[in-house]
DNA sequence: GTGGTCTAGACCACT
DNA sequence: GTGGTCTAGACCACC
């Protein structure tokens, strides 16, 4: 399956928010194209070990933001109607976890070339990988 | 003395995480200056219009992690000396927040490179001079 | 399972940190081990006779310590992976317990050799036979 | 004057309580005698430049526990009854502190080898001479 | 006046 | 059910 999710049970992040987040980025990856099929929620629920409650949020989610459409009787697709911002929008959108990294980062004492170094490397190492987190 | 922090009602960052966030911004901006005495927890509280447990969380947390000081019955200061961890432990601290930028980057439709920059044209926006002299 | 916490409700030591001492304790001693599932924070505080507050603000500081891990609607468990500082650091946090040890200690007349045989024993008496460090 | 009292202001621990303390190392390391005048309330608020309540409160605390005795009109004075402890009754009267250090040692993820090399380098900063008149 | 602790009770999000 | 947050109000120790 080319969704590749994967779940950080010990962080503080929502797990719905961990599948949600992930299948927009499958979608922005081009692993996940216009019109595909997802698999269906108890699918999905049962390889991820999950309560179907919580996959079936994350869909309703996306499919309240558009980014999936739901066909009842039929099952979930990736919308085909992608939103595309402009650079200053890109920006905005990123600014407030944009802050968050910062700040804690100054809290821990680290110097703005050691942030840029660890943003780096994180980029680095995603790819059409599986998903960011490290899984427990 | 003016902190210029702002509470963000609606959003989903707490509030005590949000004054803590804005003490630090304060202190990289140069604003707020090591020894320099901080708003008391009731006076803050008030100005906020805040429980003031909410402040004295804050302020805690951000004693706990070397941030501030605070003498009982004198009042909350800036600390001298920052905690310090080892590299590994400053990842460790940041993974959560720099994953979260990451995702909602890469959710947005960001490229690699555009992300970088936009983590160094914040850092760029915050740094007073690095070392002590502001105003150029 | 029994944590077998007593909390001493006369004395100077806040509840919260005498919960934390002895879930650190706990650990320490093996009978709390990594993964394991702690008591929740309402089952705790009423054992304890104790206002959930208090449970969860000494939960809360040992998972910011990265001693405790916390998953929302599941429960805390007992962490991994320990937080690491540097030497210098661990020396820093543990100053003024050692102060008061050494203050303490001279008060009532006990000379050096004796305030160092008390700490072995002590430690002695905590570790049984765990030859070193657990890893993972 | 030999009591060569220091406060640490930034520390948690109450100024009336680091005074008492350091009186009491004062007259365990024989800088202070019994029958000896202790500096008057107000000349040792002077030289600490602490508000005399403060040396008053450290004073009165000390007369409650018999190492002091105060002669209303005269001053007061170091006891001349000093308690004198069993080993047994020594070892009681650290345990608590002796618990406190072990517990946040064990937090930051101290080994007990470095614990004990930690007492050791705080006692080899202390002044020596018990009971004799040495300086540093 | 200051910060620190505890209680009581409420609401929210997640599973 | 779980943990997390916030409010309200009280009490304490310290300076």
């Amino acid at each position: 399956m080319s969704l590749r999710i994967a779940i950080a049970a010990g962080g503080s992040v929502p797990i719905h928010r961990q599948i949600a987040d992930q299948v927009c980025r499958a979608l922005a990856a081009g692993r996940l194209r216009e019109g595909d099929q997802l698999p269906s929620v108890r699918a999905l629920a049962e390889e991820l070990v999950v309560n179907p409650n919580t996959v079936a949020r994350a869909y309703a989610d996306l499919v309240r933001d558009g980014v999936l459409e739901a066909q009842p009787g039929k099952g979930v697709f990736a919308s085909r109607r992608r939103a595309v911002y402009t650079k200053a929008e890109r920006l905005r959108r990123i600014a407030e976890p944009l802050d968050a990294l910062v700040n804690q980062a100054l809290i821990v004492g680290m110097r703005p070339a050691e942030i840029e170094e660890a943003l780096s490397e994180r980029l680095r190492r995603l790819d059409p990988g599986a998903g960011g987190h490290r899984e427990r």
